[in-house]
RNA sequence: GGUCCCUUCGUCUAUCGGUUAGGACACAUGGUUUUCAUCCAUGAAAGAGGGGUUCGAUUCCCCUAGGGACCGCCA
């Protein structure tokens, strides 16, 4: 058998949202998994809605989740002339005819066809008719001559065996009647040129699986494998789009989502192995197979994300996470200084237990990050006199502490709260407020601790209310 | 409308004829805790409906219902 190599095949027409990086991580995965290539074909045949802009996204997205493509990405525009010449070769071999119906003609059959509410197809025409009788004045397309009897049994790897009756696909435009080859001609061309030995894609492609076998036999080309993994569905049940909101991988990376948590809940969605939750890129590779993919489309859950998102936060090393929250912050919010940075560090351990994104421990750390506390107004309300003298009395105890220390404050906690005559919660939670502006927030001495013996002085030193 | 596909807790799913139908997320309750969280424990929660086949069906077959995809000289 020849060695496995898979492809993405997406055009750069729009943003690629999250269930096309689904399809490129399942081939990419497969391939990996059988010791195989996986490729990029950027398909922008189509001039008019192809943009740089786009295919510069869908590199830049796929590299942001962790998917690298083998060789050189592969530009279908500058195939052209290969599936043209292919397009003329099946007009030789009689395995495709010229039309000259004009498209007026057309879209008037389609629309007779709609109001009688019976399925339009191509009448097939031009079939058989004589070049002789074209008329002089209408370019003619090129269309493939579809089987007409009998059926055609697609073996799909995922769906398993979809049968069809040949006539009712029709006769499809190969080329335009600019010259121009369409997508079915297109994509098997490139397909057996890339010696594609499994194509894995989304189920809207079905129909287009059987199109594209026929250009195969009719050339006799070796067919590759298919398999059609189901959509994903938006949460009111419809195919994802580009226009659905929350549905790019920026959507995700702007909130705080991390690669590797979104690689993993989209490996989960559609695809299982046993019971097993959580895959290292390296377990992926090991487990992922098709037979693991289910037939039925599934829904985006956002609960599922952020949960899943919120594991890596918190099991991921605290040095790589802490690298991702800095590239996050300058991205997405704003820069951290780096007399910050330290502080940030540190705090990670305590900080990343309250955040299910790096957005919310960006939000967490805002008493570090930030140069001025912000007081919540309703905290504020909470500092009475009594509140005020436990800031005080603290204050005063603070001062005379050179390296402030769990062990060295413990006491000092305790003393005061006996001193007041109230609670931990009398003396922790004025002096939470008064250093991180709310009544929110990590424990008092992680607070103390995080932000410095100067930084505590000034803060204590804040008239409020 | 035609063709094709799908159907297990709210969601993602396990089960490859025999299970008290399992797990995860979300949810609820309780516990730990200096607040919010985390963490721990517990709980509620599912085989669309109807026929077969079988000693036995969630599992195999058929029908119905519901949902989805496709039906471009887009890709």
């Amino acid at each position: 058998m020849s060695k496995v190599a898979t492809r993405f095949a997406p055009s750069p027409t729009g943003p690629l949202h999250i269930g096309g990086v689904r399809t490129a991580l399942f081939n990419w995965l497969y391939s990996k998994n059988q010791n195989g290539n996986f490729f990029l074909r950027i398909e922008d045949t189509d001039k008019e809605r192809s943009k740089e802009e786009y295919r510069k996204q869908i590199i830049n997205s796929l590299e942001w989740i962790g998917i690298n493509f083998d060789g050189e990405e592969y530009v279908q525009s500058k195939k052209i002339d290969d599936h043209i010449k292919v397009a003329h070769e099946l007009l030789k071999k009689g395995n495709a005819y010229k039309c000259y119906c004009s498209s007026e003609e057309i879209e008037e059959q389609k629309k007779r066809a709609k109001q009688k509410k019976i399925p339009y197809i191509y009448d097939r025409k031009w079939r058989e008719k004589k070049e002789t009788d074209a008329p002089k004045d209408i370019k003619p397309v090129i269309r493939f001559k579809s089987k007409i009897d009998g059926t055609s049994i697609l073996k799909d790897l995922v769906q398993g065996d979809v049968e069809i009756e040949n006539n009712t696909i029709e006769d499809f435009v190969i080329l335009r009647n600019d010259g121009t080859p369409t997508y079915n001609l297109s994509a098997a061309v490139d397909d057996h040129q890339m010696n594609m030995s499994h194509i894995i894609r989304g189920d809207d492609h079905k129909i287009n699986t059987f199109k594209q076998i026929q250009i195969y036999q009719a050339m006799e080309w070796e067919i590759p494998s298919f398999a059609h993994i189901p959509l994903i569905h938006t949460i009111d049940g419809k195919k994802l789009s580009k226009r659905d909101k929350a549905s790019t991988l920026d959507d995700y990376s702007k909130i705080g989502i991390m690669p590797d948590a979104l690689r993993n809940y989209l490996l989960r969605l559609g695809w299982s192995y046993k019971d097993k939750e959580i895959f290292t890129i390296e377990e992926s590779i090991k487990y992922f197979n098709l037979e693991g993919i289910g037939k039925s489309p599934s829904k985006l859950d956002m609960s599922r994300i952020l949960s899943m998102n919120e594991h890596y936060i918190k099991n991921m090393n605290e040095n790589d996470l802490f690298d991702q929250l800095i590239e996050y912050c300058n991205k997405f919010k704003k820069e951290i200084k780096t007399d910050k940075e330290d502080k940030i560090r540190k705090s990670l351990s305590f900080l990343k237990n309250k955040a299910k994104t790096l957005e919310d421990i960006f939000i967490n750390g805002q008493y570090i990050i930030a140069d001025e506390v912000i007081f919540n107004q309703d905290d504020i309300k909470l500092i009475d006199e009594r509140a005020k003298k436990v800031i005080n009395d603290f204050k005063v105890q603070f001062e005379k502490i050179d390296q402030p220390s769990r062990e060295i404050l413990e006491p000092v906690i305790n003393g005061l709260i006996k001193s007041n005559n109230t609670n931990f919660k009398g003396v922790g939670q004025p002096l939470r407020i008064v250093l991180t502006g709310s009544k929110f927030g990590p424990g008092i001495y992680d607070i103390i601790l995080s932000l410095g013996k100067k930084e505590v002085q000034k803060r204590l030193d804040t008239k409020i209310a």
